[in-house]
RNA sequence: GGAGAAGUGGCCGAGUUGGCUGAAGGCGCUCGCCUGCUAAGCGAGUGAAGGAGUGAAUGCUCCUUCCGAGGGUUCGAAUCCCUCCUUCUCCGCCA
C-alpha cells in the first residue's frame, strides 16, 4: 500500500511512476484523491461535534454532582449525538471506499526497473557454460518415469492435473536441497523457520496478494482461510502489528513450506512434468529491514541466490525484471534462471524482490530505536531454493547417457551415505 | 468438539453504584544529579493512529480516536448488552 500522504502531496510524482506500470495502475488515482478530500472534510465536522459532545458531557457530569438540573443540556446533547453518529457512519463509507481504492494500487517500481513488459526484462550476466551434451539429453519427465522417481498419471487420478507424486530416491534429493538450502542460510544469520501454510485473509491482503491475486489462491471457505502460494505470506505475517526494537534489525528468515497455487490463467503452458504444478515446497528467505538499508539487502540476497546455484554448479543467467511483470507489492525484482538443456532455454528457478515499505504498511511492522520512530521497515523477499524445478535442472543437467543422474558434489553429505547417483 | 476463566500502556497490575482514567501503583527504559567503580538513592521524562493550525526547519500548539476486534444501549462506556477473535484450565478426540 501506499502512503496516502504521499498521494495527496505528490500526485504528480505518483502517476508518473505508476504510469510506468501500465494505463490501469494509475487510473484510480482521481477518485482516490477525491476520497481522501471528502474524508477529511467529514473528519473536521465530526470532530468539532465530538469535541463539543464531550466538554458538554462533562458539565452534566459536573451539574449532576451537584445535584442541579441538567436536562436541557441532555436534550440538546441528544440531537448531537444522533448527528454524529450520521457523519460517523458516511465518514465509514468514504473511508471504507478509500481503504478499497488503496489496497488495489501497486507499489511504485524502483527507477533501476527496467520499463516495460515481459519481453523487455534485461539480462544482467551470465554464470556458468551450458554443458555439451555427447548424447541426446531427456528431459526431467523422461529421466524420472523410466525410473518410477515422477508419477503424474497416479497424480492426476488423485487430485487432478499438475498434481504428481515425487517417489524413490528423488524424495532423498528434495531433502538433501532442504537441508543444503536451509543450513547455508542459517549460517548467514537467516533463522529457519517452519511456517503455517494456511492463513488468515489479513496475511494474504498484508502481502499484497489479494485483492489482485485472489483467483491464484486456494481458499477453505469453512474455516475462512487460505493456503499459502509461498512462505512469503506467513513470514511477512510474522511481525504484523508489531514495533520491533531497531538494534534488532535487520530481521533474516529462511522458510520452508509447500506452496500451493491454482495457476489459473495458465492453461496450456508448460504442462509437462513438474515444472508448473498446484503444488511444491520451497525454502524461502525473507528479510525485514530499515528502509535506508533495503537495497543492499536486496544485493546480499541475490548474491545468496547466485551462490547456491553455483555451488549446485548450475548454468544460469539473472535478470532484472520489467516493470510490467512485477508483482503488485515488488518495486524491484530479479530472477535467476537456470540452463534446461532439453529446452535449450533458461527458465526462472529463483527470484528476489525488494517491496520496500508495501508489504509493511499494509502489515504495519514498524520499528523505532535511535532515528526515532516508528518507521515502517523494508521487506525482501527472495527464493532460496524451489524444489520442484531446482530438481527438474539437476536432473537434465546432470543426467548420463544410461539415464541416471548425477547427484551435485554440493548435496552428496545430506544424501544417504554413498549415493552419488540417483536411478541407477 | 463440550464446560469454565480471562484479554488494560514495553512488561506486571489497579480500575463493576457508567462521568474528572490514556489510564493509579510497580518494573523496565531514557536523560540529569549523586556516589572511587558497581549497586543503591534522588529528580524529570517515557504508547499509537488520524486531523487542524503554525514555523524556513529538527518542531510546536490544539483536537479526535484507541483499554482484544466489531456492533449496541446512553447526554456520556475500559466499565452495561450482543457477536467474533485470542489465550489459559478441565473433559473428550487425535498426528
Amino acid at each position: 500500500m501506499l502512503d496516502i500522504k504521499l498521494i495527496r502531496n505528490e500526485p504528480e510524482l505518483v502517476r508518473t511512476a505508476l504510469r510506468r506500470r501500465g494505463a490501469q495502475a494509475e487510473a484510480s488515482l482521481d477518485e482516490l484523491l477525491e476520497l481522501d478530500r471528502s474524508r477529511r472534510e467529514i473528519l473536521v465536522v465530526v470532530e468539532e461535534k465530538r469535541s463539543l459532545r464531550n466538554s458538554v458531557s462533562e458539565e452534566i457530569a459536573k451539574l449532576k454532582r451537584d445535584r442541579e438540573d441538567a436536562a436541557s443540556k441532555i436534550e440538546a446533547m441528544r440531537a448531537v449525538g444522533e448527528e454524529i453518529k450520521r457523519l460517523e457512519t458516511e465518514l465509514k463509507d468514504v473511508e471504507s471506499a478509500l481503504e478499497e481504492e488503496l489496497l488495489r494500487v501497486p507499489n511504485l517500481p524502483d527507477p533501476s526497473a527496467p520499463d516495460g513488459g515481459e519481453e523487455d526484462s534485461v539480462v544482467l550476466h551470465h554464470w556458468g557454460t551450458p554443458r555439451e551434451f555427447a548424447f541426446d539429453p531427456q528431459d526431467h519427465l523422461d529421466l524420472a518415469v523410466a525410473r518410477d522417481l515422477i508419477d503424474m498419471e497416479r497424480g492426476a487420478r488423485t487430485s487432478g492435473s499438475r498434481f504428481a507424486y515425487l517417489k524413490g530416491d528423488l524424495v532423498f534429493l528434495q531433502f538433501a536441497l532442504v537441508q543444503f538450502a536451509l543450513q547455508r542460510l542459517a549460517s548467514k544469520g537467516f533463522r529457519p523457520v517452519v511456517v503455517p501454510v494456511l492463513v488468515r485473509d489479513e496475511a494474504m491482503y498484508g502481502t499484497g496478494f489479494f485483492p489482485t491475486d485472489m483467483q491464484q489462491v486456494y481458499r477453505v471457505e469453512a474455516d475462512g482461510l487460505n493456503l499459502v502460494g509461498t512462505s512469503e505470506v506467513p513470514l511477512a505475517a510474522l511481525h504484523m502489528d508489531e514495533i520491533v526494537d531497531e538494534s534488532d534489525l535487520p530481521l533474516r528468515y529462511v522458510g520452508y513450506s509447500s506452496c500451493f497455487r491454482r495457476e489459473a490463467g495458465a492453461a496450456g503452458k508448460d504442462t509437462r512434468g513438474i515444472f508448473r504444478v498446484h503444488q511444491f515446497d520451497k525454502v524461502e528467505m525473507f528479510s525485514f529491514c530499515a528502509p535506508d538499508k533495503s537495497a543492499e539487502e536486496h544485493d546480499l540476497m541475490c548474491s545468496i541466490q547466485q551462490e547456491i546455484l553455483q555451488e549446485l554448479g548450475l548454468p544460469y543467467r539473472a535478470v532484472n525484471i520489467a516493470v510490467g511483470d512485477l508483482g503488485a507489492s515488488a518495486a524491484k525484482k530479479c530472477d535467476l534462471e537456470a540452463w534446461l538443456p532439453t529446452q535449450g532455454r533458461y527458465r526462472e528457478v529463483t527470484s528476489c524482490s525488494n517491496c520496500t515499505d508495501y508489504q509493511a504498511r499494509r502489515l504495519k511492522v514498524r520499528a523505532k530505536g535511535e532515528k526515532g520512530g516508528p518507521y515502517l521497515l523494508h521487506t525482501l523477499n527472495g527464493t532460496v531454493a524451489a524444489l520442484g524445478r531446482t530438481i527438474i535442472a539437476i536432473m537434465e543437467n546432470y543426467q548420463t547417457e544410461e539415464g541416471s543422474v548425477e547427484v551435485p558434489t554440493a548435496l552428496r553429505p545430506f544424501m544417504p551415505i554413498g549415493m552419488e547417483r540417483i536411478g541407477r
